[in-house]
RNA sequence: GGGGACGUGGUGUAGCCUGGUUUAACACACUGCCCUGUCAAGGCAGAGACCGCGGGUUCAAAUCCCGUCGUCCCCGCCA
């Protein structure tokens, strides 16, 4: 028998025709005298019906399993008066079988390929290939390609071409923690896995490609989270003679193009646009989340004489002080608060100050110290109503902008602020170009060395904490779906930016000298940007973890429970790597 | 490197706080039987876990304590 229609896609148009489906049974209702089989394939599922007249087909029917795999041959026909199934695709129709052949059999399921029941993640990965039976990944996978073929589509009509980078390159000293792999001819020397394809598409720049795009797998050394793996892949773009408007475009329009065709989303663009700065008051975040109000007020000039000394010690010693005001937040008992405080620790944080909004003012342990004028200031600014709750973080400001950031973007979670059918696309410009590492007491790049500075020509030691970058982040519903930048383009400019990041010049040849060099023989004015399409494909599943559109992925410690990677490799492998010993084996 | 949550038949959970009628409960899955309109089908019967692992406290430990392993979430890290 020869399949002739995916399961999920018959209906009422088929009534009347003779098909054959194949697929795994979903599910089994023995009713004695009829069986009802939901079959599944990738595109649905379908209800098959065995009769007992049809004596031989019917003994089979009462031998399938779970997940047995069957192809079965029979005609369509509507269903009988009042038993449609209105959740289902093709629940208008059911198929009448006349011939059965049991392709394979199943051995009980380990859990159950089930949207109703919850599974333990490391089992999950353990039975991936059972995991992805189900319907939820059958359509985000479907969906992920939907959306990568878009990209690609939209990129091409756009005139970018496609172009593949090496996986196996050189490692590089800023940035992420590189994958090595040992080279067998030359013993101690390595290459890497690239973090990004990021020095190459800047050089096929200067090689006149003008327009370049790659679905690109990047890997990075480095711990996990709900949103990183250490292989994942970017829409890595670059182009030729453009502006930071130019690129921002192509993304809008990228963006808006997907959203509708894969999404029947309608955009708004241009997106909005904030600044690094302004994204940092108000949300406490370079990624805002702006689905939600809730916004970060700072108090310095407000709160600069306020008896409560917390306050002003933090002032005098360079800190701010900044609050945020949670609606009907007074309601709070003294634990729930306290757990804020705790909360807001983890970013070190040592206490959380806070006042309940009262129709006479505000009342709090710290009320007291307030002037009347400072708390009818402090409710103002907040935009408070009686019934609220305002807290405020007062320390350096790294601690108070990230733990109040952290903190709204809990409670916008906790108290459903957050309404989930939003869209939000932003912009977040005007990057500094550099920040300060303390701990290695030297200019760290914000984004990555090769980003251009506002003003080029005029930088050097003295001013670059001060300068800003021709970068951009896009960023969706708090989340950042990717960020850019326009490139230096003249090797001067590169050399003194190496020079800033304290990479002395011999240092610089030796690892990027191969860009150096580029840069000097007429490289175009460039710049580009990259997308994590894992994250894409998360935000647009309604997805909380990327491990939930990627059909292989590892777990938190970097183990695959499906192959049993990483593993020992033998002696003789070793030898010709010219390595020796293994430390830690991988415990699964 | 650090913090937190979780770990009980094949799966998901209850029991743990307050140790003892627990012979560890429930649902799903599984096995057998019944049933001609179900669709997370239903009914009857059955098999299946000494409670992640190790140690300790106690007359007595799934339950309390310590350690360890694993999974997830978070901080650090991720230019």
């Amino acid at each position: 028998m020869k399949r002739s229609m995916y399961c999920g896609k018959v209906t009422e148009s088929s009534i009347g025709q003779e098909v054959t489906v194949c697929g795994w049974v979903h599910s089994r209702r023995d009713h004695g005298g009829v069986v009802f089989i939901d079959l599944r394939d990738r595109e649905g599922i379908l209800q098959i019906v065995f009769q007992s007249e049809n004596a031989s087909v019917f003994t089979i029917a009462e031998s399938l399993r779970s997940e047995y795999v069957i192809c079965v041959k029979g005609n369509v026909r509507k269903r009988p008066e009042g038993t449609n199934n209105l959740n289902m695709f093709t629940g208008n129709v059911e198929l009448i079988v006349s011939q059965i052949e049991v392709l394979n059999t199943s051995a009980a399921l380990p859990f159950e390929i089930s949207d109703y029941v919850e599974t333990s993640e490391e089992l999950r990965l353990k039975y991936r290939y059972l995991d992805l039976r189900r319907t939820n990944f059958q359509k985000n996978f479907i969906m992920r390609h939907k959306l990568s073929n878009e990209v690609r589509n939209f990129l091409n009509e756009e005139g970018f071409l496609d172009i593949e980078t090496p996986f196996l390159t050189k490692s590089t000293p800023e940035g992420a923690r590189d994958f090595l792999v040992p080279s067998r001819l030359y013993h101690g020397s390595f290459f890497a896995l690239p973090q990004s394809p990021q020095i190459f598409k800047q050089i096929l720049m200067v090689s006149g490609f003008d327009k370049y795009y790659q679905l690109a797998r990047c890997f990075r050394d480095e711990d996990l989270r709900a949103d990183r793996q250490l292989e994942f892949t970017q829409i890595d773009i670059e182009m030729s003679f453009v502006q930071e408007e130019d690129v921002m475009s192509l993304v809008e329009r990228m963006l808006e193009r997907v959203c509708k065709s894969v999404l029947n989303i309608e955009i708004k663009t241009p997106f909005e646009k904030i600044s690094y700065q302004d994204a940092m008051l108000r949300y406490g975040s370079d990624k805002p989340d702006t689905r939600f109000d809730m916004e970060i007020k700072d108090f310095a000039h407000e709160l600069k004489n306020c008896n409560f000394s917390v306050f002003a010690s933090a002032i005098n010693k360079g800190g701010i002080v900044r609050g945020l005001c949670i609606p009907k937040g007074a309601s709070f008992s003294r634990s729930e608060i306290d757990a804020l405080a705790k909360f807001v620790g983890e970013y070190g944080a040592k206490g959380l100050a806070w006042m309940k909004v009262t129709s006479s003012g505000a009342e709090s342990n710290i009320v007291k110290y307030f002037k009347e004028e400072e708390v009818k200031v402090t409710i103002s600014k907040l935009n408070a109503n009686v019934g609220d709750l305002i807290v405020f973080l007062a320390d350096e400001e790294k601690i108070v902008v990230q733990g109040l950031g952290a903190l709204r973007l809990k409670l916008g979670k906790e108290l459903g602020l957050i309404d989930k059918s939003k869209f939000n696309f932003l912009w977040v410009i005007d990057f500094p170009l550099m920040e300060w590492n303390m701990e290695e007491q030297r200019w760290q790049a914000l984004h990555h060395p090769f980003t251009s500075p506002k003003n080029p020509d005029s930088i050097n030691k003295e001013n670059v904490g001060l300068q800003k970058a021709k970068a951009y982040d896009v960023i969706l519903n708090g989340v950042e779906l990717g960020g850019g930048s326009i490139r230096i383009h003249k090797s001067n400019v590169q050399k003194k930016i190496f020079d800033i990041l304290n990479i002395s010049d011999e240092a610089a040849n030796e690892k990027f000298g191969f860009l150096l060099d580029a840069l000097s023989y007429g490289a175009p004015p460039h710049g580009g940007v990259a997308l994590g399409f894992d994250r894409m494909c998360a935000l647009f599943g309604g997805e909380e973890s990327i491990r939930e559109v990627i059909a292989f992925p590892k777990t938190q410690k970097t183990l695959d429970p499906l192959s049993n990677a990483p593993s020992q490799v033998s002696d003789k492998q070793l030898k010709e790597l010219g390595l020796k010993v293994v430390v830690k084996q991988a415990k699964n």
